[in-house]
DNA sequence: AGGAACCCTAAACTTGACTTTAGATTAAGG
DNA sequence: CCTTAATCTAAAGTCAAGTTTAGGGTTCCT
């Protein structure tokens, strides 16, 4: 088994030391072991853990319920439901939030040929931009419902 | 042309009064108009540009960078290598936080497999999660990445 | 044994996006 | 005119997720 110092982590992982304490006082590295001299020393096992959090972070949970679930895990069989239930909440949750984005790619990527034609024309005052709106509002509900002047 | 009062805004597109007055201060309704007493009056102009707002929130803008976009607007046709630029810089953002939450999902849907397996049998130490997690590594280098144990 | 490089904690500070509070003003209806 | 509901501002407070600072300890190498 690895074993690793807190700034080989950091480096590894990309996160720096100052988070990788913190989070550590926030309790989502419950399991860090310590030389005698109170120095931490990561394991795979931790940075498996890290890499966990990271993941859960990027769905946009906060870390006091990414701890919740950490101690969920260490309670063992008996929390295997609300385990369950709270992945099945994440995933409803993370479906919507690329539903979300999604909608706002397509007004983005309208933006774009917007200015694209704008930059090429000089100026924003162009029968062609009508044309451009027109057929964009046409496509998407999300479009038509956000697209303004600009 | 209609007009608003901040209630009904904050109705219409559920944001609170509070919330308005801030993104008014913070420079985001530039063209909010008010009566001689000083209440704002919100045309649809307005409306429209709280979609945008709001949509570009959603992708994760920061309001004064919102802010700096509704100013090159103003600034007229000058501004449009930047508006475009701006665009194309979000598309691309809004392009990776997409692949970021696809992977996501992918492990959280592993373990929605993992935690329905395990709730069916009652404990998590069982060959068929193994089995399960062979089979979920084999196929996506992300879960593979972050799969644990838990 | 001594020094460089690394690590420690506690506590205060930062940032972004709001919300709350307090006290005053305005607008609309009877 | 008077009340009442809605609005206003300025300033302080909140919350999450860190970062920074200050002042010490620990390890490792020679």
């Amino acid at each position: 088994m690895n074993t690793y110092s807190i700034g080989e982590v950091a480096k590894m992982l990309d996160i720096s030391i100052s988070t990788l304490r913190y989070y550590d006082k926030e309790g989502l590295l419950n399991s860090v072991e310590r030389t005698a001299g109170g120095i931490r020393i990561f394991k795979d096992k931790d940075i498996n853990q890290l890499n966990m959090v990271e993941c859960l972070k990027n769905t946009g949970m906060q870390l006091k319920d990414i701890r919740t679930f950490f101690e969920w895990c260490e309670e063992g069989d008996s929390t295997i439901p609300q385990r369950y239930q709270m992945f099945l909440n994440r995933r409803k949750d993370i479906e919507k939030q690329i539903e979300v984005l999604q909608n706002s790619l397509d007004l983005v990527n309208y933006k774009c040929e917007y200015y694209a034609l704008a930059a090429k024309e000089g100026t924003v005052n162009t029968p062609k931009l009508q044309f451009l709106k027109n057929r964009a509002v046409k496509s998407s509900d999300y479009v038509k419902h956000v697209v303004g002047e600009n």
